[in-house]
DNA sequence: TAGATTGTTAATCGATTAACAATC
DNA sequence: TAGATTGTTAATCGATTAACAATC
């Protein structure tokens, strides 16, 4: 288990489990070929990417749809509960945490950080919201390992170094600002327009005689 | 201009376009080695990214920043303004019609549409909510060329089919699930779960002593 | 001019695809 | 057995990097 794994096989595998759950109810087996005509990849891809992690399938057979779904579970760490921080309770951050897919998935949001304080002390979706000054030693002391930035772009570094300071393993930055992280920890960022701009740019393209993307 | 231009190219553009934006006020000149500094690229890449839509520099001397920033506008396609539908008003719909970032971006959401007749009829941030039965005809005659699904899974394909059917040239799929465009309409899916899963994945293979991504 | 920097070509690197022996 | 399908190797493809002539 030495081997890098590019971002993109990442980004396939998120797709291998949810075709996989949303398989018919009592299918047992699954090949490689049916697994890429459901997420739109190559047969020969999905060999290659599982193969990444080990050896799940039985020439002649396929895989086991209950057993390969485990392993992407466990390969994700999601097989048991990771317990997430949510910082700035604004109107992305409520949508957060009112979102039910975390909890199945394992994600757990076990506290909510903001400076409002007509926010602070209130609970939100089952949430406790606590002052910020309280992320560094809630980070520390209660085994919060994923932080989800949800603040005003201006204030993201400082929140960031706060949960860095505490201990934590993953930040998923929603704020529209570059922030950084030292080595060791794992660092996403993606915010609301960016998608759409992409999209944007996607549409200009296509119209611009462009071949697809 | 028939290159083919990779998702990970149009990527790179919007960072470096953040990356201008950001540039200290009365900076007149940047050179591509300062725009990979700021964007953690490399100066070829940043020069080979901009040479797939034409040259903007001078040698010697640099890329004019305003120039620059104008070019990657036009790129993207937000030099005149677009319109944008939101199908769903629920927290994360909420969230992203109050989002700032995109009217300045040159995404205009015009109209939003939902079922529910408690929010049928109102305003949020400005934006009328009408019924997801007018969606089509919407799309059809006021000009409304980008759409944001953040309906639940199961109504996701409904609305997608209606929003195609009235002539949407590209859509952003919130929902958690797999929807269909036909040809020549430009589909983009993420869901709230994805970022984060993707981060535990991350944070739980560089645990067991992979290379960092 | 000398120093800096672009745009582009060639070289390297990595990812995808195709093919097939091994296996059920 | 014959048909199906895996895991992996080799071949292809594409993207990144390095190098440098051209230019300011």
């Amino acid at each position: 288990m030495h081997k890098r794994v590019p971002d993109v096989v990442v980004l396939r595998l998120a797709a291998y489990r949810r075709a996989l759950r949303e398989f018919p109810a009592g299918s047992e087996r699954v090949s490689s070929g049916a697994l890429a005509a459901r997420t739109g990849y190559s047969a020969a891809q999905v060999r290659k990417d599982l193969s990444l992690f080990g050896q799940f399938g039985q020439p002649g057979v396929g895989y086991s749809v209950v057993a390969l779904e485990r392993e992407l579970v466990r390969i994700f760490g999601l097989d048991r509960e990771r317990r997430v921080a949510l910082v700035g309770v604004g109107n992305l951050g409520s949508a957060l945490l009112a979102y039910n897919g975390f909890r199945e998935a394992g994600l757990r949001i076990v506290a909510a950080f903001d400076v409002d304080p007509r926010k602070v002390g209130g609970v939100i979706a089952g949430v406790p919201v606590r002052h910020v000054d309280e992320l560094e030693g809630a980070v520390a002391g209660e085994n919060i390992e994923l932080a989800m930035i949800t603040v005003p772009a201006a204030a993201a570094q400082g929140v960031v170094d706060a949960a860095v300071r505490g201990g934590i393993k993953g930040v998923l930055n929603f704020a529209p600002a570059v922030v950084r992280v030292p080595e060791g920890v794992m660092l996403r960022s993606t915010h609301l327009g960016a998608e759409l701009e992409r999209l944007s740019c996607l549409v200009n393209l296509s119209l611009a005689g462009r071949d697809e993307l």
